[in-house]
DNA sequence: CTTGACTCCGTACTATGGTACGCACTTTAT
DNA sequence: ATAAAGTGCGTACCATAGTACGGAGTCAAG
């Protein structure tokens, strides 16, 4: 018997978690653990699709707070909360994204010049990050 | 008596990090602990520079520990590692800035159509960041 | 000249996001 | 049919980066 729905290893592996790391947003409450039928839990496509969910919600710079507030929402109909947290994390990202850029910009201008120049200064990156 | 130095709480304001951040920092071997004149201790400029080092280099995405590695490194001579640690910092830096770029996208198109459809379905943001 | 703010130092506690461990099953491959 | 691999659960432990607390001493302003 088999093709009933993943089991957890296969889940995890699914969306390159560690099965520990499943367990873990199971109780967290972010992602919800399947009866059993037999002694197995089994996954269907909407774990995958939630477990996935919570990975990419996570690049976007989401908590795991977050998130499972997302997720209720998104059962619910509050929309509008929704709407506000994407728009604050939307300006968040933005502000991260540039100040990242910045900290780019020092950084590789940094490797430049180390590149050339030999090894007698003291490392100029103490200085790099100077405005 | 007082300008031969900043005192802790100075030196905090002026790089906009508390008391007990600094302290933290002192204890982690990241900023050293000025002797004391007096009873209290006094940070010079290298201090203050120190400390803004410190807090730009995690802007950068660097680790404490990667930031007293690096600080050791510029008194040092091992540009080398130096470089190395900076290499990394950057191209982890362009990863981590396109992922957010990604996550940006996902995130203002579902923003742009949360905004103009009514408040039916279930909340689109579980399939904004499907591919 | 005292009251409130600041300092020093040590130790404890916090949040976040996991990872590991142990033990008793249950499958599955050999 | 037996050993290796996987599962279920509970509990413990971890790193990272701080933040808070308490008590004793010190300094500056009214």
């Amino acid at each position: 018997m088999s093709e009933q729905g993943l089991t957890i290893g296969k889940l995890a592996a699914a969306a390159d978690v560690g099965v520990e790391t499943v367990r873990y947003y199971q109780r967290e409450g972010l992602l919800d653990t399947p009866e059993k039928n037999d002694s197995i839990r089994r996954y269907d496509k909407a774990a995958l699709r939630q477990l996935r969910f919570i990975r990419k919600a996570q690049e976007a710079g989401f908590t795991l707070k977050e998130i499972r507030e997302l997720i209720t929402l998104d059962a619910g109909e509050d929309h509008q909360r929704a709407f506000e947290l994407a728009s604050i994390r939307l300006s968040e990202l933005d502000k991260k994204i540039s100040e990242m850029q910045r900290a780019r910009d020092s950084l590789s201008k940094l490797a430049q010049h180390c590149a050339c120049a030999g090894k007698s200064q003291p490392c100029a990156i103490l200085a790099a990050f100077e405005d």
